[in-house]
DNA sequence: GCCGAACTGTGACGGCGATCACTTGGCCGT
DNA sequence: ACGGCCAAGTGATCGCCGTCACAGTTCGGC
């Protein structure tokens, strides 16, 4: 076979609308890898600057406690990017990242992508709007963290994870839905207590379990028993 | 008297590089506002879009669970600013700010704000910057909250806080300490357990109070205090 | 120098959830 | 078909820390 297939950055969201040429010129300044699903790409601290583009798979962002409790920090799809801290701020790995699938991922120098960002003020503009949400999605994190019991955590997973039936309107479904130990993962609790959680859920009727599919029968009724459940979970103080 | 004094954006650390005809064009499109200590300066989820840019005074980033439990985000001191995200994402506001000191403050509509990244890349560079530095700090946090207990969750907070002693080399202080309150808001944690970390920490000579500082007497035996106290709070599991 | 308000330190109690230790079930390869 | 391997469920235990309830203390203001 003469060249592998997929390795192109027209997938990558960030990248719509550059022309052709742009493209191919960012393309042939990339490295392309593939990595094996559960495969480390990245490690906490390291001093690489490169942005990574997932062309197909999928990869995790995480990171681990001294004792080597895993923490997923968010994921990343086909279409998606990370690594974009180190190249911005020129500081170490905030964390790491390992594959989740067989993925395809392009590598970028960091001077291509300041280049990038330098010639193309839409692109910079995404950037930010990205930066912006993951700060969103963090303070939203630490939230619940903070507020909200390991139990209401995992549902608040599960509403999260969720994407409208194609067939049924109304009805959410998780396909497929990943190990329960990342959805602890996810939300910084023990595999067992995300499987005593899901275990007091199903006999509800909110959710309901087909194969490798998850449905949720009722959405709003599991935001509501997230808010019901209990008012806080350490402290209803400080009103 | 003519005008207050202290109304000028020199201060801010993002304008740097400017020259005074675009520091004084700034101005002139920006209201000013003084708050109180204790003052509400933006709710969350309210509409606004504004950026607002302390000059003098602080004022402190927080949230609120649905039954009424601080949990303080981040704090922004006389130079910084706060409020980008929405103007960035044209989203609602993730978060409430309310004032910690009697406070001047500038408020920039999001259209100049963003003219002023538009035309200003090195500006754009440090916000993208500081966005960066955002998301560290709230995968941090992230991190604390998910591996480490309570009492050492305080300790690493002093660390954060405290700032070389100008006078003894190797001497760290903490100037003027904050109400308790504040630190265990800051960690996520109630007032009663922040105290109670503290109240273990003093015999140990790690660390000593005067008045109102707080000298950390061997930062880094305090860290190692932190590394050692307990290996995990949660759970050592997941090797 | 007095008074009230806010901050601080502590004791007792109880529940959530991390930990440990299994059993069970699904999946794959030979 | 069978055996090994990993994911998943669950029961028992226990310690951290959130909660409640006070006492003591500092500080700012008149």
């Amino acid at each position: 076979m003469p060249e592998d297939s997929g390795k192109s950055l027209r997938s990558i969201e960030l990248f719509t609308g550059l022309d052709d040429a742009e493209i191919r010129k960012l393309e042939a300044r990339c490295r392309w890898r593939r990595y094996r699903d559960g495969e480390r790409v990245l490690d906490s601290g390291s001093a690489s600057r490169d942005v990574y583009f997932v062309a197909t798979g999928a990869v995790s962002i995480v990171n681990f406690s001294l004792s080597g409790k895993e923490v997923t920090l968010a994921t990343a799809k086909a279409g998606g990017y990370f690594g974009e801290l180190a190249a911005i701020d020129n500081q170490p790995r905030s964390a790491s990242v390992v594959a989740v699938e067989d993925s395809l991922i392009a590598i970028m120098p960091p001077q291509t992508f300041i280049d990038l960002l330098t010639s193309h003020a839409e692109v910079t503009f995404r950037v930010a709007k990205r930066l912006a949400e993951i700060v969103r999605l963090g303070d939203q994190r630490i939230m619940e963290l903070s507020t909200l019991a390991a139990t209401q955590r995992v549902y608040a997973e599960l509403l999260r994870m969720a994407e409208p039936d194609a067939a049924v309107p109304g009805l959410w479904v998780i396909r497929p839905l990943p190990p329960v130990r990342e959805i602890a993962s996810r939300v910084s609790t023990t595999r067992e207590t995300a499987a005593r959680a899901l275990a007091h859920l199903y006999p509800t009727g909110l959710i309901r379990r087909k194969g490798r599919s998850l449905y949720l029968m009722d959405r709003d009724g599991l935001q509501e028993a997230i808010d019901t459940l209990q008012a806080d979970k350490p402290g209803k103080a400080a009103g």
